[in-house]
DNA sequence: TAAGATAAGTGGTTAATAGTGGGTTAATTT
DNA sequence: AAATTAACCCACTATTAACCACTTATCTTA
């Protein structure tokens, strides 16, 4: 089964002294219906971090339990990637505090780029995006095959 | 299954001091019956804006969902893809605000020259788009490789 | 073909919402 | 018990979305 959760679009917003990010309110209002206000913020695999609605971090759960502990990268895979989750709640406005660990973790200062992907979204440093978006270009290998893979 | 829509035409219109642009009736008239007033614009492979019946944009995203995060080509398709996609509904006289970053990134003025394309249409400036007429020529190489897949 | 009626394109005003900032109290922690 | 953190509340401003109004074009019908 595949997410009931559709976040896309970008929006550039401030982290205030207090560490509250707010959520911009197009993506917010997916979590409102579908399991009221709680979700985890977590490491990204790139610099930044993770938010997932609760449900859907109870599905990827499943998933990693499929991995077997024998296997030293999974168990470094999960010990990063479970250790780092804080499951929260946003306030009545829509803002939730981000943990120091993913400030600092993700380099944020002052203003965060906040991006939806599908079941998830990503919280960035804007300048670290700027540069990921330079660095980062797909070669035409890798664009021959996803288009094997994926028919857009 | 291929598409259900068929916008075709050209249409040049002006886009307002508060950046709404008017969807020409003709093609307005597929969004009515199919799926009330909601669409995708985003960013097209070459400088111009891409919108979506919403439908249409659900199709993409099921294939985008079978991706998985870990892979990092995965990561940059997908954000991407999904950062410049705004879901967005048109007002009762049948218009829509274009968000900031497409209008920048599709060089738009004051003028704006809208095409249907089957599926989407396309948001052009018209000087942009004048250019890339005379430069975008289809050479009869390609037109011979085309006429293998395609017979009209 | 002329006149009325309808629809289409454009413009502006008002009301609601979203983003941001800060303060006060309750709850933990040390 | 003091200090730090979290929850809650209120408030200001800017942006956005809903609403109304006018002009031009197109269609209909006598």
């Amino acid at each position: 089964m595949s997410s009931q959760y559709t976040f896309t679009g970008q929006f550039t917003f401030s982290i205030d002294s207090k560490n509250r990010i707010n959520i911009p309110a197009p993506l917010r209002k997916q979590f409102l219906t579908k399991d009221k206000k709680t979700f985890v913020v977590t490491r990204g695999i790139d610099k930044c971090a993770w938010i997932y609605p609760i449900n859907e971090w109870n599905f990827i759960q499943n998933e990693l339990k499929q991995l077997s502990s024998l296997s030293k990268t999974n168990r470094i895979f999960l010990r990063n990637h479970l250790r780092h989750a804080n499951i929260l709640k946003f306030d009545s406005q829509g803002r939730f505090v981000l943990p120091q660990s993913l400030i600092d973790y993700s380099a944020i200062k002052k203003d965060v780029t906040i991006i939806g992907v599908l079941n998830k979204i990503e919280i960035w440093n804007p300048n670290l995006l700027r540069k990921i978006d330079q660095s980062d270009e797909i070669d035409d290998q890798s664009y021959e095959e996803l288009s094997e893979r994926v028919n857009i």
